[in-house]
This record gives C-alpha cells, structure tokens and sequence, in this order.
RNA sequence: GGGCUCGUAGUGAAGUGGUCUAUCACGCCUCCCUGUCACGGAGGAGAUCGCCGGUUCAAAUCCGGUCGGGCCCGCCA
C-alpha cells in the first residue's frame, strides 16, 4: 500500500512504501539525502547502503521511483520525519537531464518567460510552478462553493459558433464542414439565455479572441467566469460580484496559506463593501493628481486603472474597486440605459491591483427595446443564424436580469503577484504562441 | 497594428572594436566527503556569441537586412 508524504508523521516507526519523482539528490560520501515528490508533497530519504545508492547512478531528477523503509521522527529532517533504511525500485528511469531546473524556483524575469513557456511541460512540476496552479484550482472552488449557495447552476455552453455576434473583438474563423465557423469571444448570449432556464447561472469556460494585443495582461485564449442573474437590479448585481470576490479572496487565504506563503503572495486588502466610483470621478482624480487631462474620455486608461487601485488601496483600506457611470454611447447593444440618468450605461468594471478583472453590466431584457439596439447599436440583422436563437429567449420571456465576466487568469495573477498574465496560465495562448 | 527594446554553453548572466584561444553561477560527468536541506571540496566536458551580408588590418562588440522574443499603447477579461 502507498503512503503519501504527507502522512508519514502518522506512520513513526513503521515500514511504508512511498512513490513519487526523484525531486533532489545529496551526495556526502557515506550518507546521501533524496527527496522524492509527489501530489502531496516532498519526502526526505536517508540512504547508507551503497548499494541503493548506486541504483541511482547517471539517474536524473524526474525519474520515477518506489521506495520501501521506516519512517523515523529526526529533528533534522525537514518535517521531522525522514525515511530509513530504504530500498529503491526504479519505476521509470530518466537519463536526460531537464532542460531547466525544477528544484529551485524558475526565472520569471519578461526577457526569459520565452524558456519558462517552452519547457512549460516539466517547469510545471516545480513546487513553486504546481502552487500557482493549486492556488487558480482553490479560486474555481470557492467560486463554485459561492454560486452554490447562492443559487446558481452551473452549465456549459458552446464554444463552436456559426459566426460573430457580439462584436468588438475579433474573432478566431475556422473551416466547419465547409462552413465558416468562429470560436466564442464570449458566453454572452448562452448564460442570458440560460437565466431563461435556471435563473442564476454560471459557467467556467474557455474564451477566444484572435486580437493582436501584445500586453502582459491578454491572451488569446483565457478562462471566463461567466455567471448571469435573473431578477435582479444593477446594485444587488454589484453585490453579488462583491460577495463573489470576497467569498474566493477568504477561502483561498485560508485553504492555500502555504501555497500563498511559498509564492510570497502579499494578503488581499478588500474593504467589508468594496467601493465604488464614477468614471469621470476616477478623470477628476487622476487629471489632479498628474497633470495629464482625461476628464470626458470615455474609457479608464491602463495607468488610471492603476492609479485608482493605488488610491482606493490608500482611501478605502481595498485593492478592488467598482468603476461605475459609463457613457451610454460606448455602450453594447445588449447593456441596459440608466432608467434615471439615460446619458450612463448599466455598467461596471472591477478593477483589483492595477487591472480590469471583470466587466458587469445589467442587459436591455425587453424585446422591443433590445431589437430596437441591435439594429442601432450592433447594425445586427435579428434573422442572422447569431442573432435569432437569442432573440427567442426574449420573445418568451426574461426577466430583468445582468450579469458579468470575470477573467480566471488575471485573477490568479493578481492574488499570487505575477507580473504577467501568462505566468497564471498552465499553457498560455498569444499571438504568437501556440504550443505547448 | 503603432512605438521602444532584447537575442552570448542545457539554464541564468558578464563582456559594447584588439589583452576573447569568450568569463562567472546553476545544471551535467569523474573523484573525495556520515546530517545535508541553494550541502561542501578537487578536476572535467559543454558556445560556429540567433541567422545572412557589410564596414575594418581586426567584429560577440559598429552598420544594414532577416528571424525569434519582451515591454508600453490601442483593445479587453
């Protein structure tokens, strides 16, 4: 029977058989450390006989092994347990030393994520690397744990579709049958139809956009938490988002505290009511503060995004803020208006340390109005194979509903601290990179 | 797509006209080492300095082109 690292404490003087990945190798003439790695963690392994030590021989790290022998409580050993007297059996042997090394942590300097991307397959197996990933799996966990209980079925909608529809973005066209196709640049119109059916729905899916950004926050391929809520108004949405991002940030601190520890993830600063401000306010601010004018634009420029967490940072004691009151006239056809201020859009975007990370807005859910938009607005022709199938669910019925995206990658990024969005991604996609 | 910038052993870096027959660290190989945990010590292998062309008595170093990265902006999650 196998035992896992982490439960030899419980197994003091007993025999145990352990398998994982030759992690390190100490060589100090009569006595050689090991560490062996597996899901649970890393093991230390005393060897003395030679003999076991030489099985060992022109072996490199990744190579996969069965040990038998005691577990003995030693202060020394990292843990306080170590593994004696052991017998090794070589399960899969490994001559090629890797390429990089993936016992100490990997270089993550802009000039070398190139390396860190090509040897992606085993850099992954650096305990430094496999937390990040363990930290995002945390993030999805307590996101469902959040939509659980609050309500919300989770569903998956389609990413083959006949062609684009929500516009803005570019989209990726591929060959269906002799066809044209497109990949999703969004589950927008999937999770409103679906409040149709569950009411409060969500997915966690993958999103493509065959845009040419080259920015250290977009990918061409990235994960969407996408969730839509039917009866609902613009502030019980923002609240929903509020208790959603509170909800992931208290349970990954609490259940990845190592992991966060090991990455040297500062703690999360969020204010019990995250704030919110208006756009021309976050204008107002930023022109006072610099010098540079941006009072009236119609979007947040990268560098207000920063300065405005750094501010709600120092002012509301919280990393994430709401940006609120968007002009209408930038808006989607499927946003709502402001029914008291008709100049504003129904919108917000999250911003957290420095970047968007999620866009939220209430939908135009009346038919006639919505039709009226998607004419107007998107120029969208309502017969088009896009369009049709989601103008039914409005025919038949939605309620006042809104909804909001949130990018998975950007949000793992920021809780860990990288530098690049790539960084929280296992095998990032960008223009031009499409392997591994 | 626009602007800026970088490319030197498997990995990370130093070297910006001649002393470069290219330096250092990690990794790798051989040997020594009984408490390591970034183990330590001795020795060794490993690089047509991204590629092509040019300037020069002389190019890793200067110039042009090319290929491949990165950062910022636009766009967004």
């Amino acid at each position: 029977m196998r035992t896992l690292t982490n439960k030899l404490p419980e197994h003091i003087g007993k025999n145990v058989t352990i398998e994982g990945w030759l992690h390190k190798k100490r060589l100090l003439g009569g006595l050689t450390f090991i560490n062996l790695r597996d899901r649970s963690g890393l093991a230390q392994i005393l060897i003395k006989d030679k003999d076991e030590v030489e099985k060992l021989r022109g072996l490199q790290i990744g190579t996969v092994l069965r040990i038998k022998g005691s577990v003995t409580k030693d202060e020394r050993a990292p843990g306080g347990v170590e593994v004696h007297d052991p017998e090794l059996e070589v399960i899969v042997p490994v001559t090629d030393e890797p390429p990089i090394e993936i016992d100490k942590p990997l270089n993550h300097k802009p000039d070398n994520l190139d390396t860190l991307f090509e040897y992606r397959v085993i850099g992954l197996r650096n305990v430094l690397e496999t937390n990040i990933f363990k930290v995002q799996a945390g993030i999805k966990e307590a996101a469902r744990q959040y939509f659980k209980a609050e309500g919300f079925t989770e569903f998956n909608s389609p990413k083959l579709l006949p062609e684009a529809t929500e516009g803005g973005s570019e989209v990726f066209k591929l060959d269906y049958f002799g066809k044209e196709a497109t990949l999703a640049q969004s589950a927008q119109f999937y999770k409103q139809i679906m409040v149709g059916v569950f009411e409060r729905a969500y997915e966690i899916n993958p999103t493509y956009r065959a845009e040419l950004s080259a920015t250290t926050r977009h990918m061409t391929e990235f994960i969407h938490i996408d969730a839509e809520i039917g009866f609902v108004d613009f502030d019980g949405l923002l609240d929903v988002v509020d208790g959603l991002l509170h909800g992931i940030i208290e349970d990954v601190s609490k259940n990845y505290e190592n992991e966060l520890k090991s990455l040297r993830a500062e703690p999360v600063k969020l204010a019990s009511k995250i704030p919110r401000i208006s756009l021309e306010e976050v204008h107002e601010l930023y022109t006072k503060e610099t010098g540079t004018k941006t009072l009236g634009e119609k979007d947040l420029r990268p560098d207000e995004e920063r300065f405005i967490s750094e501010y709600s940072k120092e002012k509301f004691d919280s990393e994430a803020i709401f940006i609120v009151d968007w002009p209408a006239s930038e808006m989607k056809f499927y946003h709502k208006k402001s029914e008291k201020n008709p100049e504003f859009a129904e919108r917000a975007d999250l911003i957290f340390r420095g970047v968007e990370i999620a866009t939220i807005s209430m939908r135009e859910h009346r038919y006639k109005e919505l039709l009226d938009q998607l004419k107007t607005i998107a120029k969208g022709d309502p017969e088009a194979d896009g369009f049709k199938y989601y103008l039914q669910a409005f025919k038949y019925g939605l309620p006042p509903h809104g909804g909001f995206g949130m990018g998975l990658e950007r949000l793992t990024q920021k809780i860990v601290g990288l530098n690049n969005v790539k960084e929280a991604t296992l095998f990032p996609r960008d223009i031009n990179r499409l392997t591994p």
